[in-house]
DNA sequence: GTCTATACACCGATAGAC
DNA sequence: GTCTATCGGTGTATAGAC
C-alpha cells in the first residue's frame, strides 16, 4: 500500500536524522569535550539550526540520554566478543578487567558520559539505563563463572577496575602508569577471592 | 606610621571579603552542586552583585582555584590529627584509607572538585596544586613507614581507595554498600605488599 | 511534519560612571 | 570599590513559513 510506504520512507528519514545528529554529537564530545556540546553546533554539522533538534530529541539532555544508552550498547556488544570461556578463573577475571579498561580509555568522553556523573542535569532514564544494568549482569554472571560468586568480590571487583581507568585517565592521560597495574591487580584480587594461583605466578 | 597602618586595613578587609566569597561558594556548592555556582548568587548572598566579585578574582575559574587549594589543605591539616605511629602497618594503611574516605564524603562537592575534573574549563593552577602533591607526598612517607615503599604499590593503593570512594558515591550515594569493604579491601592490600598478618585475621 | 526565525532568561565577562 | 549597562554566549520555547 502506498500509504504504508510513505510512512515507512518517512520514519526510515526520521531515525536516520536521529543517528546522524547523535554522530555529530559524539564527534564534538571527542574532540571538545562531553560539556562542550551545543545544540547550536550540533546542528551546523548537520546542515540544521540548533533549535531544529528539538524536532528530534525532547531535550539536550534527551540526547545525552541517547548517547548513554548507545555506549552501553556498545559496552554489551563487546561481551559478545570476549571468549565465553577463560584458559583459567585467573585469566578470566583478567580478560574482563582488560576488556573494561580498554573500552574506557579507547574513548574518554564515552566513558566520563557512562560512568560519572558530570552532565549537571542529566539523569540516565530508565530505558537507557536498562542497558548499563544488564552489562554488570553478564559481568557478575561471567566472574562467578571464574569462581567470584560472593556479591562483595563482585563489588570491590568493580571499584578496582573503575579506580585504576579513573586514577589513568585523571592523573596520567594517554600513559599507562596505572594501565599496567591491571594485571597485578587481578592477581591481588584473584588471590583475595581465593582463585587458585596459576603456575608461572610468584609466590 | 598612618600610611602602612591604613594600608593594613585595606589589606584584611580585602582578605576578609575574599574569605566570605570562598565561604557562600562552598555553601552553594554544597546546597545545589559544583558546577551550579554562579557569581550572580555569590554575591547576592554577600550583598554585592555579580560583576563585584570581579575586584577579588580573576574569573570564575579563580575562585574554584582558591576552593580547590582549600580544599587539600584542609585534606593536609587532617595527617596532623593522624596518629604518628600506627600499631602495625596493616593498621596504618586502614587508619589512612579510612581517613581518606570520610573526608571525601564529608564533602562530596568538595571531593568532586579535589579529585575529578567536572569544571568544564577549570584547570588547577601551579600554586594550588602544589598542596594536592604535598598531601601525595605525605601519604607515600606514611604508607612507607606501614612498609609500603614500592612505587607500584603506593599507586595501586591510591586507585583502589579512590575507586571505593567513586563508586560508593556514584552509585550508592548516603550508603555504605562500598564504604564497609573498605578494611576487606585494605587487607586485601597488605596481603598482595607482603604486609604481616594481623592475628586476628581469617587465613 | 520539518525547519527557520525569533524571543526569553540566564550565564561569564567587560567597560565605564560614580 | 561597587554599581549599572551591555556584550556574546547558552538552553529552551514557540510561532509560523514551506
Amino acid at each position: 500500500m502506498l500509504d504504508s510506504s510513505t510512512r515507512d520512507r518517512k520514519a526510515e528519514r526520521r531515525v536516520a536524522t536521529r543517528a546522524e545528529i547523535l554522530t555529530a554529537a559524539w564527534a564534538i564530545a571527542r574532540e571538545k569535550g562531553l560539556s562542550e556540546l551545543t545544540l547550536r553546533e550540533v546542528g551546523a554539522r548537520i546542515g540544521m539550526r540548533g533549535p531544529s533538534l528539538y524536532s528530534y530529541f525532547d531535550s539536550k539532555n534527551a540526547i545525552y540520554d541517547a548517547m548513554f544508552g548507545q555506549a552501553w550498547a556498545q559496552c554489551l556488544a563487546g561481551f559478545d566478543a570476549l571468549e565465553p570461556m577463560p584458559r583459567s578463573p585467573r585469566e578470566g577475571v583478567k580478560t574482563l578487567a582488560r576488556a573494561f579498561f580498554n573500552f574506557a580509555a579507547a574513548d574518554l568522553a564515552r566513558h566520563q558520559l557512562m560512568n560519572q556523573r558530570t552532565i549537571p542535569g542529566f539523569v540516565p532514564s530508565a530505558e537507557a539505563y536498562a542497558a548499563a544494568i544488564e552489562v554488570l549482569e553478564r559481568a557478575r554472571v561471567y566472574l562467578a563463572a571464574c569462581g567470584v560468586r560472593r556479591d562483595e568480590h563482585f563489588d570491590l571487583y568493580t571499584a578496582l577496575v573503575g579506580g585504576l581507568v579513573d586514577a589513568q585517565q585523571a592523573n596520567d592521560p594517554g600513559g599507562d602508569r596505572w594501565s599496567r597495574l591491571l594485571d597485578q591487580a587481578m592477581d591481588m584480587f584473584a588471590d583475595h577471592a581465593g582463585l587458585p594461583r596459576s603456575r608461572r605466578s610468584s609466590p
